[in-house]
DNA sequence: CCATCGATGACACATTGAGTCAAATACGTC
DNA sequence: GACGTATTTGACTCAATGTGTCATCGATGG
């Protein structure tokens, strides 16, 4: 009868073992590299088998960039909540803010996880696929922020997509920097060239 | 002696076999869906074994992004050789409208393609990876261009990041409007609206 | 105490990507 | 036209991956 919390319980004891996994994937991806190491080695350092690890992530590409899944959630969630009469490129570096936070809360394991991210091209190419959901979620929602139709209106997407290239451009650089400049002082510096862009007026082309 | 002609030859029919291949992969794999088709049935296609498949593309993704790789050099040789004094928007599209004539000149096939890529996971994760190199030799022609220092000032990047946003945007809509629309202007549209952050000024930060 | 359900592991299977080596094919030279 | 050479191809092999199936184990609830 105890559906509710039953389930609650059994959803945080999968999470648990879904971040002991993606804990253990990092530790030994950042330290062998990525295509030298194996899943059976990854779930093995967990006391689990490969089967388990394949019902927890569809790759090892997928448990890198599962990291981010949370944080982005939130990052939508904040763009959602933020003001209806605030400018899209305001509200947009607010939200991405909630991501670049973790630079400042999680220095390290930040930087580890975003240098695999962008050093490793198999990585890489399954988070900037991730990437493009989360512009098209943005896209809905600025669209749905300033009353524009996403299926004719191509302003939504391309203000997300710009502000992401802006995340990514400022990401970048602070790999490069090895971190030693803030991401967020970055980022907010990508903003402002790019900001004009950001500005969706309402009158129609 | 004849090192040259002999190495264009050979170089000459690897791309002719090369190119079999991506036809009979591009026709199977729009056929049948890209998980539902194996890299044996592409190779018997042609004639060849998985064996020599593997010697001409790395993996099925990479055959249709491949497709790409041919126009992305003429892109960038065309922002090269835009003449220095033109504003990076203007220089920009017209290395772009590289890309976006195949949709005329090969309309059919483009859109096979533009959608194989846009509709398949795994393709589009190999195909934005792919993106964020040409974004990469990009920033360096646009700093080259314009004399910055792409290592010490993101709006190459950036530039070159949002062009490719427009690109992309503009992409998507094609594809989305089954071709019923022109992507040159499409893409034109796009980048009227991200423009004003294209304008890379020689002020520094 | 037992029934049930979810998680796990063992096994099997198809697919992939790559290393190795022999055969074949095309090329230039004689 | 014949020969030697270099490249290309195919058969075989292997490690790794992702997935389907089924039995087992443990926890929960009756």
């Amino acid at each position: 009868m105890n559906a509710a919390p039953t389930a609650d319980i059994a959803e945080r004891k999968r999470q648990l073992v879904r971040g002991e996994l993606a804990e253990a994937a990092v530790t030994l991806l950042a330290d062998q590299g990525f295509e030298e190491t194996t899943v059976d080695q990854i779930a093995a350092a967990v006391g689990l088998s490969r089967r388990t690890f394949s019902r927890y992530f569809q790759s090892k590409e997928d448990v890198v960039v599962h990291m981010m899944s949370g944080p982005s959630a939130r990052m939508c969630a904040e763009l959602r909540a933020r003001p209806a009469d605030e400018p899209p490129a305001v509200a947009l570096r607010h939200a991405l803010s909630v991501i670049t936070s973790l630079s400042v809360t999680n220095p390290d394991k930040t930087l580890h996880v975003s240098r695999l991210i962008l050093d490793t091209p198999a990585v890489l190419a399954r988070f900037l696929e991730r990437l493009s959901r989360w512009q098209a979620e943005m896209a809905g929602i600025l669209a749905h922020r300033t009353g524009l139709d996403p299926d004719a209106d191509m302003r939504p997407a391309l203000a997300a997509g710009v502000a992401l290239t802006a995340f990514q451009t400022g990401l970048r650089r602070w790999v490069d920097r090895d971190g030693t400049e803030a991401l967020d002082e970055l980022v907010n510096q990508a903003f402002a060239m790019i900001t004009p862009a950001l500005d969706l007026g309402t009158a129609p082309s």
